[in-house]
DNA sequence: CGGCATCCGATTTGATACTG
DNA sequence: CAGTATCAAATCGGATGCCG
């Protein structure tokens, strides 16, 4: 009977948790060097660009723990770690690139509105 | 001859922007229970549930600032202020459902990996 | 009714130094 | 190479009080 969107107040939570996880400063730039193929540490690190090292351990402990990556080690020496998309994650960056791709589309309304908003709130 | 997900940083940067302004503590809230209709000030925060009126303001000028929301005022006594998803709205709110359909899927999927990471990582 | 101003604690992010 | 530890800075969110 619901044929519109659902949003009761629990979906809505639900979509929220999911929407700050993913919403943070780096994790969808992380998931989405990783959507190519897996990457060493310090190769995603120069994938995204201007990330600390802090910051991407953090983002990648995070999704590890969620199930979006795995983390692979190798006991060479110097060690090897390899950081690879799960399928959960796979699944996720579905989702994730349609919002990516509304964005693109629609970064131009969305600073048009800024500025006439910014103009008459001088 | 791109078939896969786009993500080149610019892209990605731009995906983390949106997801960022959607992704904070309240914004789909808000915009979930103004998917319906239009709602006044006091509807909305009683409507959302546990948001102080700061943040909700907060949230709604940043809302009205991006296009995704308008503002009526009526100049009555006491004032009254609808908020009232706009076209940009709207659409927004398509991917984002994409997204929160997703979210409220896997969310069992999410929690087991956690409580295995947990586990592991006592 | 629908705000804004202020203060304060909590959380987040970043810079730097050190390690197996 | 791939982290951990620590500290400082910035931002966020909430509580309170006042106002047209």
């Amino acid at each position: 009977m619901l044929l519109r969107h659902p949003h009761n107040t629990e979906d809505c939570r639900a979509v929220s948790e999911i929407l700050q996880r993913v919403g943070d400063k780096w994790t969808v730039l992380v998931v989405g060097k990783l959507g190519d193929g897996p990457l060493r540490f310090n190769e995603l690190r120069a994938a995204v660009g201007g990330i600390s090292q802090k910051m991407l351990t953090t983002t990648l402990r995070g999704l590890e723990r969620d199930g979006f990556i795995t983390r692979t080690v190798f006991p060479t020496i110097p060690p090897r770690v390899d950081y690879e998309l799960t399928e959960l994650g796979h699944e996720l960056l579905i989702p994730v690139s349609a919002l990516g791709e509304w964005a693109r589309k629609n970064t131009t309304r969305v600073k048009a509105a800024r500025e006439k908003f910014d103009g008459v709130h001088a």
